[in-house]
DNA sequence: TCGTAACCGAGACGGTACGTCTGGTCTTTTT
DNA sequence: AAAAAGACCAGACGTACCGTCTCGGTTACGA
């Protein structure tokens, strides 16, 4: 979102403490207080920055939380590697459903969603960031898997992340019941019995 | 949401006519489209009755959309019983996807979580109509496939909703694949694998 | 503004009870506080009367006001006589000037003229109330004194009544100056000179 | 109202088309139709400007008005000396009172004064524009008079003042009779000789 | 005594203006 | 060119008030 050619142009250049400022200040509000109830004037004083700062390099607000929220979520992007599919799915949720419980993420997350489906070009850029990437590295371990014959050949892959990651989000946005590390255990155990078992329909 | 004594009490009593039109207006400005960009002006136009009758049953947008909401989807509320839990899985979220594909519900739905994550009373209403009744009609049918020797005691209940419900309210928030029937099947079908399975952790 | 045929009709009489209520909340309140700042719903509930009531016998508050104000001023309506002009004239601006120092009608006269200039229908009733009368007693003053050879006989009684209410309206209205005894007197005096003597135009 | 240190300060300046556009539009609304019929939404619109720059330079209506009719009314601001007070005071009240036969001044004055009673720093708003400068001249014209030994020494100014602009401002809030030269001079005339007579009380 | 008609209290209603707020843009000076 | 400051536009917000209406119920009179 904040991306522009990086070459060097005549002029000022951009302020790196501007940028800095505030992705923190949105940090610190967008991603705690409920969305609506913060205001672009209020996150443009606490930056220290004035608000056309703020849109010149990010066109709406949701905008600016996603960058802010990727930049405290997605550090992370190396595969793990634990020789058991249990383990490296483990390995990424685990620590994911941690950072969760630390901020009231799932307000945001569910702001984002809002603007997902208003705004097409702002889903691109939120499936972007948060979806295609996890996703591809989900097919992955679970391919490694299918090499190394822990589940069958027809295993349907996408039908494995919906489970997996739906079950987490669905606690994350709806709140009825907290994402315990048992639930991530039982969640997973639970896909991959599924996906491993001759079931037989009626 | 709109619930008051149905005594007779003094005074001119409440226009079911005003409320119909208003709920009839919110159907079909809210769950159609993008929620910010309906305005109250606009709904109460549309329903012929002034904003203050809105506001004097309603107190947000929000509410009146989980009101309209409710009365689309909430109609059918008996158990089914088709002597399978398979069966009956299918026949309770089945028709619920179907109706799903009707309009762009993902769209309200967002706009709901967004404000059940800013106002707990809100929450409370929301979990109320859409989350509660609907979990306990699945946990119901789940103990009696657990009677009848479908699946072990030691089943987890709240486990089996996440992954059910989890996995398509996963698809229809952030809209990376569709809902199709073949889904809701393999997801019933996974899920009743894995919770049935003995699985051994490595 | 509240007169009715008082014929005998058939029905349920008028409730002399709410009559009374509504003048007395109206005195209390349209009077004394500024006049935008009450509301008619507070109005009722002061009376402990529904706001229809005091609909269906008067149009809008300020003809409300007007009746309110009427009753307390236009108390005294015979003519003194005190064998001099200058006494005569007291005789009826001093009562009123003590009266107008009792409570702020300032502010409802003041309400009342922005009506009359809004509601042609309100204006010829304010007249009729509040100018008519006090000036038709204030020329049949005049005249007695023009009789008496107090004045002559081409004396414009319009000039007069307009200099004599005119400057105590002034100070009423714009509030620069108090409305004191000896400022009546005074008023009365130079306006009496004024006309008495035989000015000469350059 | 609208003043605000004028200095260059930081920040995009203050739209002088904006001002003007809103106080012709406020001249061609408020100082023509019934006040409270010109909502400031039509207002806004006719300046084609946003409600919100209206607010941000004026706290309510009536001191909008006020600045509109301050700029039509007070443009000639010297002392005319034609040598007599006679001459004088109609050089000034003649000119005033044309003015205020071309457009219907005593609706707008009305609500004013009702704002006066209803708020005290409008007030003082008010009497700062509307009263004090016109007396502080009239003030003059008389002592002037007095120096010339016109009128006697302990002629009560402020009397004359009410007197005079009095009578005048009671024909164009009442409406009673019209404010005609002819009605000028006699009262300038009259008030005249009442200030210069002995008038013996009896 | 009973019906009819006008009244009353309560309070919901349509309409409309209010003054505020927020998102996002624009204009100026300064860096 | 970029930034700070802050004025600006557009338009939704939720509230408030006005004056009307719709109920249930009351109070008189005349049949």
């Amino acid at each position: 979102m904040s991306t522009r050619a990086e070459q060097r142009r005549p002029g000022r250049p951009r302020s790196e403490k501007a940028r800095t400022a505030i992705l923190e200040a949105a940090a610190d509000l967008l991603l705690v207080r409920p969305f609506r109830e913060v205001s672009m004037d209020e996150l443009a004083e606490r930056a220290g920055v004035s608000k056309a700062t703020i849109y010149r390099w990010w066109p709406k607000k949701e905008s600016l939380a996603l960058d802010a929220l990727f930049r405290e979520w997605e550090v992370e992007q190396s595969l793990p590697d634990t020789s058991s599919l249990r383990g490296d799915l483990l390995a990424v949720l685990r620590p994911w459903v941690r950072r969760l419980r630390t901020r009231p993420y799932g307000r945001v997350i569910a702001a984002l969603l809002t603007e997902v489906h208003a705004d097409p070009d702002f889903a691109e850029e939120y499936r972007t960031r948060f979806v295609h990437g996890r996703r591809e590295r989900g097919r992955a371990l679970i391919n490694r898997a299918i090499e190394r014959g822990e589940l069958p050949r027809s295993t349907d892959v996408d039908l494995a992340l919906d489970l997996l990651y739906g079950s987490l989000y669905h606690r994350l946005l709806h709140g009825h019941a907290p994402i315990s590390d048992r639930f991530v255990e039982k969640v997973v155990d639970t896909t991959l019995a599924g996906l491993a078992a001759e079931y037989r329909k009626t």
